[in-house]
RNA sequence: GCGGGGAUGCCGGAGCGGUCAAACGGGAUGGGCUUAGGACCCAUUGGCUUAGUGCCUACGCAGGUUCAAAUCCUGUUCCCCGCACCA
């Protein structure tokens, strides 16, 4: 039969057909048995099936397949991930619907999917565009809405302007939209977030327990970049305190010692401020306004130093009192004023009422003060914040509205108030054990305190130039991977708040707003970027933290039970006086390679014993000291020489020879050491000490020490180590209220509204009354109106839905319009995976005890594009179901594989490359089984593959050979050899297929089987009828997940029961005795037959032909090679096989003696 | 810079302490079959040596552990991927 005559097509025809008439990869929920969820990841219906997609399959369907023969029940399913941009693109572009092209490409995908004989239940099938589908996802999303883990804020976002929408963080890579790579711009608007956050802490540390490639983890991890630290307050004056006068004006029934006077009086002193009145006002508890008006400007005269601080009726005072005043003054700070009399606690104040007028000149007011800054207090139980708010708007002042300590700012202390006059300035580190370190402080160009500071100052000018500069080069500098470190002083200092030192602040264009504070406190010693730009800027570099070594193994390695001897030592790096070489030394009695080294003696000056030791140990006497290299240096060793433990105190120092003048060394010092000059490039790899290598990168590099050690110049904190001195001085920080612990994580609220129709509408209704208002449920879906009623291209098309937008208010029935945004289809595919457990339920999204059967999925098979985007998000959205009761379990996919792109000419296959190798034009030429083996075959799964239509026919051919060897007909009887050893192989085969199918090794499983076709075919000859068909039949079940139809021909036509697709997977026998020797006798006759070949091909070198072959074995191996002539034979005509014992043998040249057993002797003629 | 993964023949890639000059596939070369091509079959594909089953050199580089290392450990170089002025 010729491979021609195979037709694979009626094979796969006839198969599909059966397999889908019995309906056999319908998935039951059967409790009791085992189950498996195997899962692809769902396509987009971007258009035809390509070789990428076909390979998703494959390895998901070659593990459902043999799952499912292991005896698992097998939920195995298929989608749409059907909502997205494109099909909108294409409606715009094709004059047809998103509907129709959407539906159009599902059509045509199934049709391939179909042909390739996935075990998909299909019965399952979901897509997303289908509002039974969607309906649920406005029901997660008021559900989330309800629990608050939905939520609408104005925030900078990102705008993709040629997908003209807005993007999530995770959608935009490099700068870019993630889908069309155009630049993303920042934009203010209010858009949906959906609460990631929350739950940042949990999708971090169950990472651990997911079965998922370490690669994914890590990606997973670094998004979600959780840092621990402290937050530390900074100090900056908000104005010029020290060129300030205070002036406090205290309230009703008050005096100027109540509430928070004192307090804040004594925390301006501590800035340096004077308070310079703060009068008990004339009357306080039945108070004339204009009384104390007069008072007020008898007692003191207002000048443009005046800062008034005003409480409550102080408020009303001050109002009183400014327009009468002959000057301006600096600034007006009201606190909590009251703008009329009606008092929140239902109180009269008569008084109060009989003292003012309430009438205010506003404008006047305004013009008498330079700023001003009303403060009100949310929780005031008195005034009500309107009247704050409606005195800040007349004068057009700044409002702030916070929380007082005490209602109404009554607390004897209110930071809220301080923080008008000193701003106190959270700032996030992970270092804090370099705080005394700090030599300035460094803001983001956006934020917004900075904008406030400089306002009216010399620096507001540059400072508008330089924040333009910023944002226009940001994005460039992001992709130039170095960015240059710029900044400017804004004119402002902040204090440290442990050690009260003033230093400078500064905006610089590496520090991001919207990363931990927006500041960063700069140790330029200890850290490389803030060393950069300490250099830049010729800021001060202070030294706190010192190197620490500690030797833990090697011959030096600290010995357990000694005492440390402290020793300070220099280590010198000597120059060569002529040419670029280094004096190293070589110990002798220890392994140490390193510089010339010595103690200081007491009250020596470490560059005398520098110089002292290079001629003590190397003889040269004329040295010129360069320079210091950097801090101390701590190590903790064990002095093999000396015998002790040392801590030595190391001070680099670098030398340079002025000429090679020596003098005589001591031959002991000649012992201890060998010198040698070493060329620069030398010196690094000479070194084995880390100590000297910090110090000889020192020579060449100034940097900062960014790693950990002992701190110095540190206060009481001095001494300890890093690790240590963290913890106290976050905790000495938290005494002093100045500093907490505190957990900052990158990762931010998920960005869901898409200004985009082809998604799900977000059920909310804007009420012009009622504010937003959820959708109720009974009105879901909220259905997306039909494409011909929408315009495309202008801005956000659904607002242009006119009969759809508009919508009676569920609460007051008044009119009210649609939310008109759709949802990002991430949420679409971020529970699809639930669905598919109950498709049909029309009640839930999914039902719970099939969910709580199938789930979670135990393999999750897709790309790692999705490393974050889709997999943490369905992450978190299964966590945040499992809390609104729908699920008990918290991680949706136990294990996850991530398989390698298909690659065409070493590129991806992309539409634009134009290179995509659609599957029709493949099943028509070779058919399905073909495809599935090539993929499988390949490559390892997770690697890239290319494609090249050469591998296939590899695989076409090898399924003709295969079908021509299991169709042939075979003898009754064979050889009991042969026999046995096929079998013997096969039982061998099935153990290993197994394993490597089980670690997603499918190609090596199938090279595996190759490897056993050939073999077969070798000895089809002395194979009986009765093996073949045991072969046939294992060989069937073991192709059955690989290379499904041919699989099934076989197993039908050897006799197998039912389909082979349901058959019980074979397991692997022990290999009996007899199967073990016949292992050995092949290996005998495979071993003679490699002799023959080598010896021909040398006999034919030679020129000689060979007309035959006698072959000479012991007894025993003669009697197993009877039989195997025909193999022999294949090599070179007429061989015959003699026992070594056989007198009458023909061995003209003697080659019978050479036999011994396991290798018979040959001889050629 | 930080983190993850690699480096094996002409290529893709197995092997993960001894059975390894290295599975399987592809390519190349020679031979068979053919009018020819394709397809198919056979052989060769690190070097040397040989009427034989032997030797040498090789699994990025340098060391180490071991009776024994492609395989384990240390250092180092290069490549790929992810993250990144992250405080």
């Amino acid at each position: 039969m010729t491979a021609e005559d195979i037709d694979f097509k009626a094979i796969e025809k006839r198969w599909r057909e059966e397999w889908q008439k019995a309906g056999i990869f319908k998935a039951k929920v059967e409790k009791g048995k085992r189950k498996f969820y195997c899962l692809e990841m769902f396509p987009y219906p971007s258009g035809k099936l390509h070789m990428g997609h076909v390979r998703n399959y494959c390895l998901g369907d070659c593990i459902a397949r043999y799952k499912r023969m292991q005896g698992f029940n097998v939920l195995h399913p298929m989608g749409f991930d059907s909502f997205g941009l494109p099909a909108e693109n294409a409606a715009v572009k094709q004059g047809t619907s998103p509907d129709k092209w959407t539906e159009k490409n599902v059509g045509e995908m199934k049709e391939h999917l179909h042909a390739l004989s996935f075990s998909y239940d299909w019965q399952r099938e979901i897509s997303t565009h289908n509002s039974e589908y969607y309906k649920w996802n406005q029901l997660f999303f008021l559900k989330l809405f309800e629990k608050g883990l939905a939520y609408r804020k104005e925030a900078p976002v990102n705008y993709c302007p040629s997908c003209e929408t807005v993007l999530a963080n995770e959608q935009v890579i490099d700068g870019c939209c993630w889908r069309c790579k155009s630049e993303v711009q920042e934009k203010m608007l209010e858009q949906w977030f959906f609460k990631i956050t929350d739950y940042a802490d949990e999708l971090l540390s169950d990472i651990e327990k997911l079965e998922w490639p370490e690669k994914v983890k890590v990606m997973q991890k670094n998004w979600i970049g959780k840092s621990e630290g402290t937050e530390v307050q900074f100090k900056v004056e908000n104005l010029d305190i020290k060129n300030s006068e205070f002036i406090f004006l205290h309230a009703f029934q008050d005096t100027s010692e109540s509430v928070f006077w004192p307090w804040l009086k004594k925390e301006i002193e501590k800035q340096g401020g004077k308070v310079v009145f703060a009068p008990n006002l004339p009357n306080p508890n039945e108070p004339n306004i204009e009384e104390q008006a007069e008072f007020v400007l008898k007692k003191y005269k207002f000048n443009s130093k005046s800062v008034i601080i005003t409480h409550s009726l102080g408020g009303v005072l001050a109002m009183k009192l400014l327009p009468k005043l002959g000057t301006k003054i600096k600034k007006l700070i009201m606190v909590a004023p009251p703008l009329r009399t009606e008092f929140l606690d239902g109180k009269k104040r008569p008084a109060v009422e009989k003292a003012c007028d309430w009438n205010f000149d506003f404008n006047r007011i305004k013009e008498k003060s330079e700023s001003i800054t009303v403060i009100a207090d949310e929780k005031d139980h008195i005034v009500p914040v309107s009247h704050p708010k409606e005195i800040a708007e007349r004068l057009s002042a700044e409002f702030v509205l916070t929380t007082g300590n005490k209602s109404h700012f009554n607390s004897e202390e209110e930071p809220h108030v301080l923080n008008e006059i000193v701003a106190t300035i959270p700032i996030f580190t992970t270092r804090i054990d370099t705080l005394f370190g700090v030599t300035f402080v460094v803001f983001a160009p956006e934020h917004p305190l900075v904008d406030k500071w400089v306002k009216g100052t010399k620096y507001e000018a540059p400072f508008k130039k330089f924040l333009q500069e910023v944002k226009k080069e940001t994005r460039m500098q992001r992709l130039a991977a170095e960015g240059e470190k710029k900044g400017m002083f804004i004119g402002r200092h902040a204090m440290n708040p442990l050690t009260g030192e003033e230093v400078p602040v500064y905006v610089g264009n590496f520090v991001v707003q919207d990363y931990g504070a927006g500041a960063v406190m700069a140790v330029p010693a200890h850290d490389q970027r803030d060393f950069e730009f300490a250099r830049e800027h010729k800021l001060p570099v202070k030294e706190v933290v010192q190197p620490f070594i500690i030797k833990t193994d090697g011959e030096d390695a600290i010995r357990e039970n000694l005492p440390f001897k402290k020793r300070d030592s220099v280590v010198c790096v000597v120059k060569h006086w002529a040419e670029d070489k280094y004096l190293c030394l070589d110990w002798k009695q220890t392994f140490w390679h390193g510089f010339v080294i010595g103690g200081v003696e007491e009250g020596e000056d470490p560059i005398e014993t520098g110089k002292r030791e290079i001629t003590e140990e190397t003889g040269y006497k004329n040295v010129r000291f360069v320079k210091k290299l950097g801090p101390r240096i701590h190590s903790q060793f064990y002095h093999v020489v000396k015998k002790q433990n040392r801590w030595a105190q190391f001070q680099g120092l670098y030398f340079e020879l002025v000429d090679g003048k020596q003098v005589e060394i001591s031959e002991e010092e000649k012992k201890i050491h060998g010198v040698l000059w070493l060329d620069k490039s030398k010196v690094e790899p000479f070194l084995n000490v880390d100590d000297m290598r910090i110090l000889w990168r020192r020579v060449f590099a100034e940097s900062a020490y960014g790693g950990e050690g002992i701190l110095v110049n540190s206060g009481k904190f001095s001494g300890m180590h890093s690790k240590e001195a963290r913890e106290k001085i976050t905790q000495e920080l938290a005494r002093k209220k100045l500093g907490k612990k505190s957990v900052q994580y990158k990762i931010r609220d998920w960005l869901i509204s898409r200004q985009r129709y082809w998604g799900t509408p977000i059920p909310i209704i804007y009420c012009k009354d009622c504010g937003i208002i959820p959708v109720p449920v009974s009105e879901l879906p909220v259905k997306l109106p039909a494409s011909d009623k929408v315009k495309f291209g202008e801005g956000n098309p659904l607002s242009s839905a006119k009969s759809w937008v508009p919508v009676v208010c569920p609460k007051c029935k008044k009119l009210a319009r649609r939310e008109t945004d759709t949802m990002d289809t991430f949420v679409d595919s971020s529970w699809y995976y639930l669905r598919y457990c109950s498709v049909q339920d029309k009640m839930r999204p999914f039902a719970k005890e099939e969910a709580e059967y199938w789930m979670p999925v135990n393999l999750y098979i897709g790309g790692v594009e999705h490393a974050i985007l889709h997999l943490i998000y369905a992450r978190f959205f299964t966590k945040a179901l499992a809390d609104l009761g729908y699920l008990k379990f918290r991680e949706p996919f136990s294990r996850l594989f991530t398989q390698g792109m298909v690659l065409k000419d070493g590129e991806i296959m992309s539409k634009s490359k134009g290179n995509i190798v659609s599957c029709d034009d493949m099943l028509a030429k070779y058919g399905a089984d073909t495809i599935r083996l090539f993929e499988l075959s390949a490559a390892l799964p997770e690697s890239d593959l290319e494609f090249r239509e050469q591998g296939i026919n590899g695989s076409y051919r090898f399924l003709q050979k295969l079908y021509g060897l299991l169709s042939a007909d075979y003898p009754k009887k064979g050889n009991d050899v042969v026999d046995e050893y096929l079998i013997a192989e096969k039982e061998k085969l099935i153990s290993a297929v197994s394993e490597k199918i089980e670690t997603l090794r499918f190609n090596i499983a199938l090279s595996q089987i190759f490897t056993f076709i050939e073999k077969v075919g070798r000895y089809k000859n002395f194979a009986s009828a009765g093996t073949m068909k045991e072969i046939a039949h294992d060989i069937a079940l073991l192709l059955a997940p690989f290379t499904p139809h041919l699989a099934e021909e076989f197993w039908n036509k050897y006799g197998g029961k039912g389909f082979a697709a349901l058959a019980e997977w074979p397991n692997a026998k022990k290999l009996n005795s007899g199967q073990e020797r016949a292992l050995k006798a092949m290996q005998l006759v495979e071993s003679i037959e490699r002799d023959l070949d080598s010896l021909l091909s040398i006999v034919r070198k030679k020129g000689k032909v060979v007309s035959g072959a006698s072959i000479y074995a012991v007894p025993e191996d003669h009697k197993t090679l009877n039989g195997f002539v025909e193999i022999f034979e294949r090599h070179i005509s007429k061989v015959r096989i003699f026992s070594t014992q056989d007198k009458k043998k023909h061995d003209p040249l003697n080659k019978a003696e050479k036999a011994v057993q396991g290798k018979p002797a040959l001889y050629l003629e």
